[in-house]
Formats: structure tokens, sequence, C-alpha cells
DNA sequence: ATGTGC
């Protein structure tokens, strides 16, 4: 048996009848593909659905997925891989889903699909539900993988989808608006460095919870440019505006340690780095638009234009929770700041309208960038080349051949701003906890086809590359958990995280290296690397029960 | 990622 020492194939069965009904299943290499022979794979595969899946007399084997039928000596040979599905049957027909049938029929086999990773490490489930994604769902022309591509539930994060005539909810996920805002503080480099890190962390409190009163939450939702612009979503989710949240969520202190001149941060500058979302709002709006598994909503059905509608709010709601994040921390950083006073849950409001509008424009003089990694986007498609760049092809690629699309990105920066539709002049794209966040140039060469094969998009951080769960089994051994995590080494990262399970999912092992994501932008040419930030404190959550704050 | 699922 070990005359040819190849490895066993690993394959799962299951009940043609019941496919929740299923076990796993090593071959042999010396199992053999004549269906006829006494050792023949057939024969392997019908002794285990007897044992494990209790099926009395199996007579047929299928292929999962496509529904066909194993019975000649090649159909064994050419059917049975690793990770193939074989479904048994007693006699009866193929009951499965079929793949092949539930394709929409405005679906798009030959979609195309870029995968923007070389260096970073890539994960086949993710591989696979980007690809399945692009083949299945309607209207799409094309879908990328982010060098953080990494697996979903059902679809993938670190993914752009592009579709013509359809908008699908699930692509954008639950957490609708998030995305991550960087401040400038005026706090110096020194203040912050080394040692004194623990005390900018022990100065990070109160900043958990509902932020003052109902009315003064609705007041910061309310946009006091535009009448009738509010984003608020009524007071069952305005609890948790400017809350952190879970996950990957996180508010950072970081230092610019190198960046080009010329492109909004200086080097030596100390900036505030958070990323947040929608929290539970969010997550309604998909819950209502994706009832009875519906994934998919035509154009300009009065569907769609609701989901656009609250889609719309939340990614407002988001962006509005990251600046009232950022008065909260600042409050607690620049504690003489006139503009931060509101940030305190006990000050005193004598007008809080005032005091509000001080605020909104204190932090928008502060904030440098603020994007969404988690919406769609209706855009001309495809991108045209930048203005004056190339009159021959620009006259070529007119204005004309574009048409309306939309773009889904789920965990993907956008390169251009969705306001004035030109580029942004940098990006974050952070590392987990206490690795560096790089500081990314959006590029647009006609080797990108001027952003399109790269989807006008970057990755949003370095991407998981253990899950959840695998992180936590396997890293729980490695950190004790505290409520304040000391850095490893000379200068790195303070992290405030009370929540224990997170520490370890949050964990840099469990996620791809930061550097090897960007080096895939830079060489793909979707971006240049014009610096980088060393993070500080990294304020992922504390535990306020029972305190004051 | 989550006022967390059946």
């Amino acid at each position: 048996m070990h005359a040819h020492g190849l490895p066993p194939t690993r394959i799962t069965i299951a009940l043609n009848t019941n496919q929740t009904q299923r076990a796993p299943l090593l071959l042999p290499s010396s199992a053999c593909t004549d269906p006829n022979s006494p050792t023949s794979i057939r024969n392997l595969v019908f002794k285990a659905a007897q044992s494990k899946l209790r099926i009395k007399k199996p007579s047929r084997v299928f292929i999962a997925g496509s529904g066909a039928e194993l019975v000649g000596e090649e159909d064994w040979k050419s059917g049975v891989r690793n990770d193939v599905s074989l479904l048994v049957s007693a006699g009866e027909d193929y009951v499965g889903v079929n793949r092949d049938a539930g394709v929409h029929p405005q679906a798009n086999p030959t979609c195309p699909v870029h995968v923007l990773a070389s260096k970073a490490a890539l994960d086949s489930l993710a591989l696979a539900q980007l690809h399945t994604t692009a083949r299945t769902l309607p209207g799409l022309v094309l879908a990328v993988g982010q060098p953080d591509l990494h697996p979903g539930t059902k679809f993938p994060i670190g993914a752009v989808f592009v579709s013509r005539g359809w908008i699908h909810p699930p692509l954008i996920g639950g957490d609708i608006g998030c995305g991550m805002a960087w401040y400038k503080t005026r706090l110096a480099r020194g203040q912050v460095e080394g040692d004194r890190g623990r005390k900018v962390a022990e100065k990070l409190r109160g900043v958990e919870g509902a932020w003052r009163t109902v009315g003064e939450r609705a007041e910061w939702l309310r946009d006091g440019e535009r009448e009738g612009a509010s984003c608020a979503a009524g007071e069952e989710w305005d609890g948790s505006v400017e809350t952190i949240g879970a996950g990957n969520h996180f508010a950072e202190v970081q230092v610019v340690e190198e960046v080009e001149k010329g492109c909004g941060l200086g080097e030596g500058e100390v900036v505030l780095l958070v990323h947040s979302g929608s929290r539970g709002y969010g997550s309604s709006i998909l819950k209502k638009y994706t009832s009875g598994g519906q994934v998919s909503l035509k154009e300009d059905s009065a569907e769609a234009r609701e989901y656009l509608r609250e889609h719309d709010r939340a990614c407002r709601w988001a962006k509005a929770s990251r600046d009232l994040i950022a008065l909260r921390f600042l409050s607690c950083l620049e504690p003489g700041e006139p503009a931060w006073r509101l940030g305190k849950n006990d000050a005193d409001a004598e007008d809080v309208h005032d005091a509000i509008a001080r605020a909104k424009a204190e932090l928008g003089a502060r904030r440098v960038v603020d994007i969404w990694h988690n919406n769609v986007e209706r855009v001309k498609w495809p991108p045209l080349p930048p203005a004056g760049e190339d009159t021959n092809e620009q006259s070529a690629a007119s204005t004309s051949s574009q048409s309306d699309a939309y773009i889904h990105r789920k965990g993907a920066a956008p390169t251009l701003s969705p306001t004035t539709s030109l580029p942004l002049s940098i990006l974050p794209l952070p590392g987990s906890r206490g690795t560096p966040t790089l500081i990314l140039a959006p590029q647009f060469p006609s080797s990108t086809s001027h952003g399109l094969k790269n989807a006008l998009s970057l990755a949003h951080g370095a991407g998981r590359s253990m899950s959840r769960a695998k992180a936590l089994s396997t890293l729980s051994q490695k950190y004790k958990a505290s409520s304040l995590l000391e850095p490893r080494g000379g200068n790195g990262t303070w992290v405030v995280c009370e929540a224990k399970d997170l520490v370890f999912e949050e964990a840099p092992e469990a996620y791809k290296d930061v550097e090897a994501v960007g080096e895939d932008l830079v060489e793909f040419g979707a971006a240049r690397r014009v610096g980088w930030c060393r993070a500080r404190v990294s304020y992922k959550c504390r535990d306020e029960r029972g305190r004051a704050g």
C-alpha cells in the first residue's frame, strides 16, 4: 500500500436526498478507478455511505454541484479529486441543487476576474467565492480580488464587484458605510513615543457607551448645511452612534514616520485613524432587503431605489459616527481645546447647536481623508484616462462610450472621491494591531486601464489569514489577555482591548503581512507607497460597565 | 461584524 507513496485523496460523501448528511472520506492512492474492481473507489464510497450515512443499498453516485453521474472508469478517473463532494443515491435521480440550473439568466459566465495578489497569501475558499459570485449573479461585468482577499460566509471580503442593471446588497454586507478616517492632532511625537504610550492609553477613557443625550445625538446626525439631510436613523439605532464596535474596528494614535511632501500629512505628525461603521443600523437594512434569500435587486425597481436611499443614509450615519468618535478621542488627547468640549459627556452645554457646529468645523479642518470601504457606488463605466493625458485615447474613449454601473465594495477602498470623482491623494492601508499603516497614493496607469483592472479600488487592510475561530483556538496560548497589551519590542503599540476574544482574533498573526499586500498593489500599478505610520496606541474597547464615563 | 442564531 506504500508502493506509490502518493497521498490519499480527500473527498466528502453526502446523501443525495439530504445533503446535510455528510462525512469526510480518505481514498488511498491504491484505490482503483475501475468501478468493477473489488478495490474500486466506488466500493469504498458505497461502504462508507452504508456505515456513516446509513444508506442501505447505495447504487449511484453524482458530483455535487454539477449533478454529473459517475458511471464508467473514465468518470471516476476524472471526477474524483481532492475536496470533491459526491452524492450517494439509492437509485433515485440527482436531487441536489444543480448549479447550472441555478444560474440567473442574466448571469455572465465569462465575467472577467482579476486577482491582485502574488506576494500576499491567498485562500482557495475566498478565490472560489470570488469566481462563483462573478459568474452566477446577474449583471456582473468585473470582479476584483484585492491582495487582502479572504473568505466571508458566502461572499468574499477584500473584493470588488462591478455590475450593470443590478444591485446586490449582500456584496456590501451588513456593515454599510464602514470605512476609515484620518485626523491630524496637535500632539507632538515626543508625547506619544516609547513608554509615554501608556499614559496616552490611560487618557483614553469615557469614550464608550452612548454619547450625551438623545437630542444631542439627533442634532449631531442632522446635516447642518442642508435642510432635510439628516442621517438620523431613529433612537433604536442612534444610541450606538459614535461607538467603535467590535471585530476589526479601532481608533488608533499614530506617528507619521515617513511621507512624501505635499500629500496632506507631514513627517512626525501625530494622527488619529478611526475605523468604524454603521453598527446594527446597516445590518438591519441588509436584513430587510435579503429576506427569503433574495440577493439581487433590479436597478430601477422600487425596492432597489429604497435600498439605495437607506444605504446612502447608513453611509452618512457611519461617517458622522466616525467624526463623533474622533471628537471623543480628541477631547481626551487635547483636553484644553475648546472645540472638543462636547466630547465629554459631563461637560455643560451652553448652546448645543453652536457647540456641535464648532466641533464639526474643527473636525473638518483636521480630517485628512474619510472613505467608505463597504458600499455601492453608481459610476460611469469604464473609467476614462485622466484629463489631458493622452488626447487620442481620450477621444477614442469619450464619455459617450460610458454608461452607468455599480461598484460594490466589501472591504475595498475607493481610489476616486465619491463626491468629486477626482483621485484621492492618499489612503491608509492599516496592518493589524501594531504592524505599520502604509500610506498609499492611488495610481491610474494605462497598464491598469486607468484603474479599471483594480475596479477603482485598493485593499482596505492586511486581510485575515486565519478565521476568527482558528485564531481564537491557536493563539489563545500565546497572549495573556490583559486590559492593556504592552508593546512587544521597542517602539511598538499599546493596545487597549478589554474583550478577551478580540485579543486573539485580531492578533497580527491572524492577518496577512501588510507589507506584502502593499507590494502587490504597487506591483500591479494600482498605488504608490508614499510613506508609513507607526501605531502607538490602538484602542479597541474598554469595559466601563459600572464606572463613570 | 453583530442589540448575535435555532
